[in-house]
RNA sequence: UGGGGAGUCGCCAAGUCGGUUAAGGCACCGGAUUUUGAUUCCGGCAUUCGAGGGUUCGAAUCCUUCCUCCCCAGCCA
């Protein structure tokens, strides 16, 4: 076995404390060896890549403990909501690699048990028909640091209450009039507990239920009981909903002791959610970027959307090594976007076929080949993966070479193309530079090389020249020439928005301004010719230069365009900068 | 100033019912291999766990005081 042969190895997954809960409640046996977790987005946007370490969390937790994930749409609130998203998120999950089997559910599908549940909190005393107005609501609800006051409507007998929930339920209110609230504690130090607002009047129809509510579940209150429902045994979320807990919890209890539900009752697990460095997560953000024009539409590939890391050529397995590398606490972090980054490659290092792309080509001449001939080289599809083939590659004595590939003065430690060196074309011939041509403004137009026949890759001697450089290039007359998207990250500025030191006092930063003026580049590209047979969303490594895909939406058959989805590492670039 | 969380190497993150040298990954720095200045391989990389006190034979782990950061006052999720 060579060691160049080894290809990296996923690492065993990390310990981290949700699954320390688990493994907790296996020993105690508190779900009989059951593991259940959900995915619950809100069906009012594009998932990026906070919900990919959410996925990636909650599936893979399903997957390691042999348990399932429910797939379900926390769909609530019929004002923002949509099936358009329905289907975009299902595609995305489904693309993660993800499968929820059987477990696909709807909050709304839950109306007619929530109602139910309503009425049994009121039925116990435990709930409420408040008519105060939302500004009455709001004035009485205290603050941080003072108590709130009971509402005047609080104390209202059961049948009452009782009477005007149904009458809610059968809209003859107007929205604002009245409103249905736990009855908890309008003095607890714990603003969620202070008699929290559990269902609305809204005359809005459901994109799924259409209009038969005239009333809706707030979060709070549908998301225990969708728990519940499904028996779910680790209920996931971002650290944000911690304060909930404790409500979670009272209204699970009064439910169960109303014999709703039998316990153990589901346990809420808060984790931090990601936060990662040159983009902004926030969907207020992405929607802004998007609306004004900033990115091309939901699938930009610069943009944080599952769906434009799709298009960028960022893979499933990327992310979930991503997921699996950047763990899992409840510690606010960041991380940088070079980890995402470098995920990527480790995952198309193994998974892209190489091919050769000159981008900002330099013509170079072999001055003693003939003119009009042609010959062809081979190439391996794959250095890590021999079984994988070799394809042929046109030489001639016109080529395409990459224009930082040649210094008619070069710089210390430069060891590709100047004047005297001798450099490998790669998979092709040595040749040995013999100058260049300029225009009148300086700028080199031409290099001239001769090169060796007996160098030829792969031909017996080839090899009794040592060179240190080896360049890529494209037969002038065979090139297949092609738009090549140039990606680059959005922001420019590891924290958009965010104040920097050495800022006055008054200013205040749009993410805005940290825009990234270059972060999308297209050129025309000299590619090998087998490339004009790419097939959407094939990924390839284009040798010394990155990773690249066809992009899904405007490759055309026979004529592809790619996305650059991650450049090379670059030690060179970094040593020479 | 109320409540809820969090602070372990440049970035993540194990470890937290006290017990020899504080996991691992990423980054970084060396060196080897290499027809990608890529990959791969080998080696290095926290006397120290936000700070100060204390308990103890022994503390990142217990007690205590303090500091910093995040979240909460939607009829959003």
């Amino acid at each position: 076995m060579k060691p160049e042969k080894n290809l990296a190895a996923a690492p065993p997954p990390a310990s981290n404390f949700v699954r320390n809960i688990i493994d907790e409640d296996l020993r105690t046996g508190k779900w009989d060896g059951r593991v259940e977790t959900r995915f619950p987005p809100e069906p009012n946007g594009y998932l990026h890549y906070g919900h990919a370490k959410s996925i990636c969390l909650n599936f893979g937790l399903a997957e390691a403990y042999g348990g399932v994930c429910h797939m379900r749409f926390d769909d609530t609130n019929p004002e923002k909501e949509e099936q358009e998203y329905v289907d975009a998120i299902l595609e995305a999950v489904k693309w993660l690699g993800f499968d929820w089997g059987e477990h696909l559910y709807f909050a709304s599908d839950y109306f007619d048990t929530m109602y139910a549940c309503a009425l049994s909190l009121i039925s116990a005393g435990k709930a409420y028909v408040d008519s105060q107005s939302a500004d009455d609501m709001r004035a009485r609800r205290g603050t941080l640091t003072e108590p709130g006051k009971d509402s005047p409507y609080r104390e209202r007998s059961v049948e009452e209450n009782l009477d005007l929930f149904s009458r809610m339920r059968a809209g003859e209110f107007p929205e604002g009039t009245h409103i249905l609230r736990a009855k908890i504690d309008m003095a607890s130090a714990n603003i969620n507990m202070r008699d929290p607002a559990i269902y609305r009047i809204r005359h809005v129809a459901h994109h799924r239920a259409g209009d038969k509510w005239p009333i809706y579940p707030m979060y709070t209150f549908a998301h225990p009981i969708e728990d519940a429902i499904e028996n779910i045994t680790h209920s996931v979320c971002t650290l944000e909903f911690e304060d909930q807990r404790p409500f979670y919890d009272w209204l699970l209890d009064a439910l169960a002791d109303a014999g709703h539900f039998s316990r153990p009752l589901p346990q809420q697990i808060e984790f931090a959610r990601l936060n990662l460095t040159y983009v902004v997560l926030s969907k207020r953000k992405l929607i802004q970027l998007v609306n004004e024009g900033h990115v091309a539409g939901w699938d930009d590939p610069r943009l944080p959307t599952l769906i434009g890391a799709r298009r960028r050529g960022f893979t499933a397995a990327g992310f979930r090594r991503f997921a699996e590398r950047i763990g899992v606490s409840k510690a606010d972090s960041w991380i940088d976007m070079s980890v995402l980054e470098e995920c990527m490659r480790d995952d198309l290092n193994e998974a892209a076929e190489r091919r050769v792309a000159v981008l900002d080509p330099l013509k170079l001449i072999i001055t003693n080949y003939a003119e009009g001939e042609s010959e062809l080289c081979q190439a391996p599809n794959h250095p890590l993966k021999p079984e994988l083939g070799k394809r042929d590659m046109p030489f001639s004595r016109e080529l395409w070479i990459e224009r930082e590939d040649f210094m008619e003065e070069p710089v210390k430690g430069f060891h590709r193309l100047y004047p005297g060196n001798m450099v490998r074309l790669r998979y092709g011939f040595v040749v040995k530079c013999t100058g260049c041509e300029k225009d009148a403004a300086g700028t080199v137009t031409t290099v001239f090389a001769e090169y060796m026949p007996d160098s030829r890759s792969g031909t017996p001697g080839a090899d009794t020249y040592k060179v240190k450089g080896n360049l890529h290039w494209v037969s002038v007359a065979h090139a297949y020439e092609a738009e090549v998207r140039i990606y680059d990250r959005l922001f420019a500025h590891p924290h958009p928005g965010q104040r920097r030191e050495g800022d006055a006092p008054e200013l205040e930063r749009d993410f805005l301004t940290d825009i990234n003026p270059d972060s999308r580049r297209s050129l025309i590209a000299y590619l090998e010719p087998i490339l004009k047979d790419a097939r959407p969303e094939e990924h390839f490594q284009f040798e010394r230069h990155g990773y690249f895909v066809a992009d899904r939406i405007d490759s055309k058959p026979g004529s592809p365009a790619f996305n650059r989805t991650v450049t090379l590492k670059d030690s060179w670039a970094k040593a020479s900068k």
